[in-house]
DNA sequence: CATGAATGAGAGTTCATTCAT
DNA sequence: AATGAATGAACTCTCATTCAT
C-alpha cells in the first residue's frame, strides 16, 4: 500500500499528534499553530481546515485523550475480582499510560491548574467518567469492609497528582538529584512508581 | 504617616502583589504586561523600571513566594518534637499557606507541569529547600522508627499535589457535584483538607 | 423532462444568481467564493472551473446584468411615440428591474464609486449604452421643443442615483421614520418612487 | 514651533486624513491597516494604539466626516432669508464640501449601498441630521407657498445622489467622452455641476 | 520616578486559488 | 464534470519592550 500524497485520515491524525507533543511540551498558549504544521510539514491553513481553531483542536485533543485513557483504565478494571485488584488495575494502568504518553500528564496537570477559568464541556465529562470509576472502585471497596474513611476526591487527586508530578518533574529530579544527598527517586520507572503509589494508597485505606 | 506619593518599595511590591493574582489565574503567557500596570494603577514602563522583563518579573515572584513558604514551614516545624508533629506542622502550615495565598497553588503546578522547560535556579533552589526539610522529617521519624519505606520525593508530591489540586480545583469540584451522586469534596474547608492528607500520609508511612 | 445530474448550463447559471445575490448583500470583497459554493450547494473548485477566477465572475455577472437591463428598456422604449413617453419607459423600466433584481441598484452604486480604479470594459462599455440610450431620448426631447437645458448625464444620474438610492436605503429608511416626523417614504413602493421620480424630472426638463 | 517627534495629537489626526483617503479610494475591505500605516509613516500598531479597531477606525472617521459636512451646510443656510436661498445653500454647501473632499462622496455611497447591514448608530444619527435640515428647508418652502408636491426623501437623495455620482465619476466621465458624442460633462467643475442641481431642483418644486 | 508614544516581531485566522483523484 | 485536500499570501490584531519627555 503506497503512501497516498493526499491522505486525509493521516493528515489529520498527525496534527493531533504532533499537537499532542507540542502542547503538552510548552504549554497551550507559547505553542504556535505555525509550530504544529511546521511539525507536521504542512500548511498551516490545513489546521484549521480539519479543526476549526487552535482552541477547537486542543479540545478535540483532549477528550480523545481523556477517552482513551478511560477505556485503558474501564478494561483493566474489569478483570478485577474485587476492590483491591481494581485499585491496583487503575493505579497501574493509569500509569501504563502516563508511560506511553509522557505528554499527557503535563497536559492535565495544567488544565487542572486553570480550572477557574474555561474548560470545554466536553473535556470535563470525560474527566468525570473517569473519577466516577474510582469512585465506584472504593465504594466497593468499602462494601467489603477492607476500605475505611474514604474521601475520593482526595484519594483521586493522590494518586492523579503523585503520578503526574513524578512524570512532570523527571528532567528536574535527575538534577536535583546531584544537589540533595535525599533520594530524589531520579531513576525510578513508571512502573515502579505506580506500584509504590498503589502500595500506599491501598495501605493508607486499609486501616479502620 | 501620611501616604507618600511616590513609594518605590510601595510601587515595587505592588507590582508583585498583583501579578502574583494575575499569573495564578491566566497563567504567564496570557497575562500581559499590561494587565499587570492596569492592576496597579500604574504605567507600563514602571514595570520595567522595576523589573527587568517580564520573566524576570515572574522570577522574582516565584521566588518570593517559594522564600515565604519555606519560612512559615521552618518556622511551624521548629516547635515540633517529633516526626509525627513536624510531618503535620508541614502538611498543615502548607495548607494555611495555600488557603492564604489561594492563586500559589495554580502558579506552582503550572511551573511543576513545565519542567523539561525553563526554570531558574534561583527559583529551583528554593523549591529544593522545602523538599530537604521534608526528607528531613522523613528520615526523623525513621530513625525515631514510625516510619517506614519512605520514598520521599513521592511522600513530597503526594502532599503537595493533593493540596494543590484540591485548591485549584475548587469551582471545578462545586460544578461537578450537580452531576455526581459521589461527594467531590465540594464544601471542604482548606483545613479539613490538609487534615485529611496528613491523617492519610501518617497511616500510609507508619505501618511496616 | 427529468432533472439531470450534471447539467452544465444549470450550474453555471446557478453561480451567477447566487453570486448576484451575495454580491450585492456583502459586497464584492466580503463575498468568498465559499460562500458562493454553498449557496450553490457545489464544490467551490466548480466555480473556478466555469470562471476564471473570482472577479471573472463578478465581470460577467455584471455584464450579464447591463445586458439584461439594456435590453428591457430598449423594449420598452421601442413602443414609445414621443420623448416624454420614451422617458417614462426609460424611468418605470429602470424601477421594475430594479424591484424584480433589488440586489442590482447596491452593486451599481458600488462600482460607480469605484470608478477611478478598475472597471472592466466589457461592463463599462454596457453602461455606455444605457446612457447613450437616455440620451438619445433627452435629445429628441430637444428637437421636439419640450425639453430644455438638458445635461444628459446630469439627469442621468439623477434618475439612476434617486433610484438606486430609494432601493438600497430601504430598510433604513424604515429605521430611520421612528426618529423622524418627516415622511422618509418608508413605505413607497417601487412603482410609486418611480413615478414620483419620472413626474419630477419631466418637470425639471420641460420648463424653459 | 519646531515639528515634534511625538505629537500624539498630529499622529491621530494623520491616522485619520490617510485612512479617509484610502477608505474612499479602495473601499473598506480592500483597505488594509498597513496600507494606512505606511501611508502615515507610523508603525502599523499606532493605528490600533489610538483607535481600537479597523472598525472603530472608519466608524471615527465617518462621524467627523458627517459632522463636519453638518457644521458647513448648517452655517451656510442660517445665512438665508427664504427656502430658495436655504436650498441654494444646502446644495451649493454640499458641492463645496464634496469639491473640497472629494473622497467623501465614494465613502457615502458605498455606505448608503450597505444599509442593509452593518452602520454605527453615531453615524446614521448624523446622516439624519443632514436631512432633518434639508426637509425643513422644503417645509419651510412649501409654507412659503413655493414648493408643491414635495417628497424630501427623494428630494434628498436626488441632489446627494447627482453629486455624489458625478464626483466619484469623473474619471470614467472623462474616459466615456471619447466614446460618446454626447456630453458627458467631462469638464464640468463641481460648482457648475451644483449649479446644475439647485436649478433644476428649484424648477421641479417649483410648479404646482 | 513616571508617563504616553512608538515599534517590531509575531500570532491566529481567512481566502483565492490550485492540485490530485 | 466534480470533489476534497492543499497551499501561500495576506490581514487583523496583540504584546513585550523601548524611547523621549
Amino acid at each position: 500500500m503506497p503512501k497516498k500524497k493526499r491522505d486525509a485520515e493521516a493528515t489529520k491524525s498527525k496534527i493531533l499528534y504532533e499537537a499532542m507533543q507540542l502542547f503538552s511540551e510548552k504549554g497551550f498558549d507559547a505553542t504556535t499553530v505555525d509550530d504544529i504544521a511546521k511539525a507536521c510539514d504542512i500548511n498551516k491553513a490545513m489546521v484549521y481546515y480539519y479543526y476549526q481553531s487552535k482552541a477547537g483542536l486542543y479540545e478535540e485533543l483532549m477528550s480523545v485523550l481523556m477517552q482513551n485513557i478511560y477505556d485503558d483504565i474501564f478494561k483493566a478494571y474489569q478483570k478485577s475480582t474485587n476492590a483491591i485488584e481494581g485499585l491496583r488495575a487503575f493505579i497501574l494502568t493509569y500509569g501504563q499510560y502516563a508511560k506511553k504518553h509522557p505528554y499527557f500528564p503535563a497536559l492535565l496537570l495544567r488544565e487542572l491548574s486553570n480550572s477557574g477559568a474555561y474548560l470545554p464541556e466536553k473535556m470535563f465529562s470525560k474527566m468525570r467518567n473517569i473519577f466516577a470509576l474510582l469512585s465506584e472502585i472504593l465504594q466497593r471497596g468499602e462494601k467489603e469492609g477492607i476500605f475505611h474513611n474514604v474521601m475520593p476526591m482526595m484519594v483521586h487527586f493522590m494518586i492523579i497528582g503523585t503520578i503526574n508530578l513524578m512524570v512532570t518533574t523527571t528532567p528536574l529530579r535527575k538534577i536535583a538529584q546531584e544537589y540533595e544527598d535525599v533520594d530524589t527517586c531520579a531513576t525510578c520507572s513508571t512502573e515502579e512508581i505506580s506500584e509504590y503509589v498503589f502500595e500506599k494508597i491501598k495501605r493508607m485505606l486499609e486501616e479502620g
